[in-house]
DNA sequence: CATCTAATTGCAAATGTTTTGCAATATCGT
DNA sequence: ACGATATTGCAAAACATTTGCAATTAGATG
């Protein structure tokens, strides 16, 4: 199976594009920071292998993956403004994000369950909408911290 | 039952605080507004009865209905940074948001459905989470807009 | 009802993230 | 190796939201 980065090249390729150091950069740090990393994340990661990489680049790049369904973005409520950057295994399929995020730790658990595709199902057939894309999120304390921080008795 | 602005008017006396013409309008606005308003919806709406406020009371009424669990902000990723406000009517109970955006005519309809709640027990009892919030969104074309732009043979 | 004081406002400037215009640079087909 | 043009770095702009501060005002008190 072709690797992420072979995915976007074929695809700058096909697109007249050309493929630059920074963008494989880029895609690198994406597949290393496994998560969701957000733009200014991956500009500091990029910068220990090309110090004169500019953030407007990683923006650029973000958003002509964005475009070509290669990552999808996030917001997190706790966060507010700030998009993270999700990468997408299957470009262009209905897109499906389903996240745990942790108050304490700070940490996104990606899940997945059947019965939110039941759920997506159900409210399409209900209503005749068309369903393009789902976002679930969940927001609360993982077992983990629960246990660091018991409830005061 | 007490009305939303009640609700909030004992709120404020409670925390010492005043009811001020201004935080009138903002939660009148939030009741005419029905749906999801902008900061700057809110504002545009409540200038018609007092031209001279300021987007910054907006934001800061808001703010506080927000501490105080009066509206929950929200995202919707066609909108990338920019808030919406949802009114939110039994506060301090697990917030849980259901939505429909749709791509054609912006529309944000809200829903329910038994199957979210089975699947946010679920995760807890799988996991061992805690969870305090819920956002569900589906993104799409409604029913009405599918009707109006039927796919090209 | 007049007074007083702290809460709230309007304003302007600041913030933080993302975007953009443009001249310089670098990729890749030839 | 050359040349057209896609992409970059830079600096400045855009944009939604926040903040500091002096002026105003709600509402408790006498």
């Amino acid at each position: 199976m072709e690797s992420f980065i072979d995915q976007v090249t074929s695809k700058v390729r096909a697109e007249g594009g050309r493929m630059t150091a920074q963008r494989r950069l880029i895609l690198d740090a994406l597949e290393d920071l496994r998560g969701h990393p957000t733009a200014e994340e991956i500009f500091d990661h990029v910068r220990n292998a090309d110090p004169d990489i500019n953030l407007s680049t990683v923006y650029r790049t973000l958003r002509w993956l964005e475009e070509n369904g290669f990552v999808s973005p996030r917001w997190f409520e706790d966060e507010k403004r700030r998009e993270r950057f999700d990468p997408v295994d299957r470009p262009h399929a209905i897109t499906e994000h389903f996240h745990f995020r942790c108050r304490v730790c700070n940490r996104i658990i990606e899940f997945d369950e059947p019965l939110i595709h039941e759920l997506r199902r159900k409210y399409a057939a209900d209503t005749g909408a068309e369903i393009e894309s789902v976002s679930f999120t969940l927001y609360g304390v993982c077992a983990l911290c629960k246990k660091d921080t018991p409830e005061q008795p």
